[in-house]
DNA sequence: CGAAAATAATAAATATTGTTCATAATTAAA
DNA sequence: TTTAATTATGAACAATATTTATTATTTTCG
């Protein structure tokens, strides 16, 4: 039946609205079952019969997060001139994203996904999204010219690299201090592979 | 009393000893008070006798993992010649440490440092300590004159980003599949830095 | 040496976790 | 309306970190 699927998906979707409230807001840390079904106004017994464990919870968590991510890269850099300038502007929309929920970010890159169940799918759902964003433009580079297959090939791998650990050390509040050195940074970064 | 001291410092030291091993073994997941109480021959109560909580006793280990692997890169690089060559083994031998022990990279660079008392501490101490190890060659090469200390500056920045992006990657298992294809990989990051 | 005092080790207890299961409540079917 | 299926839930279990009161041990000193 069809109602079924409809019911069980709002139901399912409760859940994973407060979870992903709580990841945001809190972090990691703070998601525990019970919280969750709280804040989803059920049992915690509840939440089992529409998932398989909390980290099938978070799992569903991880891929909107990875859509919000890409949605919001998408709006923010609509109108950027095709080319370098599109990637830098991908890039800082990207790092933007996770700037404004440090939870996502240790979530997607620091706490360990060991745990979650479908590693291979989720990795490379979180692993590949800056280069799938950006795949576009490299492409229109090399076909322009403006690079060879091999350098964009090189600079993707090398700004993969660069903005996760960035982000690694500013997330963990060490790195730059504040956010204005921090975007300075980023930029001279950018400014480095890109040209 | 002396005495005290050193009875009281070698007890935590059978803590300290049970826990690095679990730590380099397993992983931060499987450290638990029991756990480590039981290997270190002592009830888990008596350990917060000797540590405040079991963060206070993992910062412990951070610490003596943080010299480990200075002296792992000391020892390995020697003999290296002074310069682009020295920095570039040091980075090999400082990701060697982390690669023969998995454990110990999640635990600095990914499972949340939040937790950790003094994070300002434990974070300088590892966020630093490939800086650290290469600083004196950095002076080198600018003294030399093959680098300006502004390149030198960024240059430093870039591997240190870079190589922290890299392990992330490699260590949650995804990025290179083979440990062959991931030092191909860190060689021609590395050339790509230092030329 | 032996009693008193200080120190160290521990078991029991508390408060959290995630997860399972039998049962109660609700909804759908006949 | 009675029966059957589905869904929600509280109780229970195992494992977690930590605290507290008590026991064991060691040290001190008369």
């Amino acid at each position: 039946m069809d109602k079924k699927q409809i019911q069980e998906q709002r139901i399912k979707g409760y859940f994973i609205q407060a979870a992903k409230e709580l990841l945001k807001g809190e972090g990691l840390k703070r998601v525990s079952v019970r919280i969750v079904a709280d804040r989803a106004g059920y049992s915690y017994a509840t939440l089992y019969n529409y998932f398989k464990d909390l980290n099938d919870l978070i799992f569903e968590c991880v891929k909107e997060f990875q859509a919000e991510c890409e949605e919001h890269v998408k709006v923010k850099t609509k109108k950027s001139p095709e080319g370098k300038q599109k990637i830098k502007d991908i890039v800082k929309a990207y790092v933007g994203y996770f700037n404004e929920y440090p939870g996502v970010f240790g979530l997607f890159f620091l706490e360990r996904m060991g745990d979650l169940c479908a590693k291979k799918e989720t990795s490379g759902l979180i692993y590949h999204s800056l280069d799938t964003l950006c795949d576009e433009q490299w492409k229109y580079l090399v076909g322009n010219g403006e690079l060879t297959a091999e350098e964009a090939e090189s600079k993707k791998q090398l700004l993969r690299f660069t903005i996760t650990g960035v982000l690694v050390f500013y997330e963990n509040r060490l790195q730059p201090g504040t956010y204005k050195e921090f975007t300075k940074l980023l930029d001279a970064q950018l400014s480095g592979i890109l040209g």
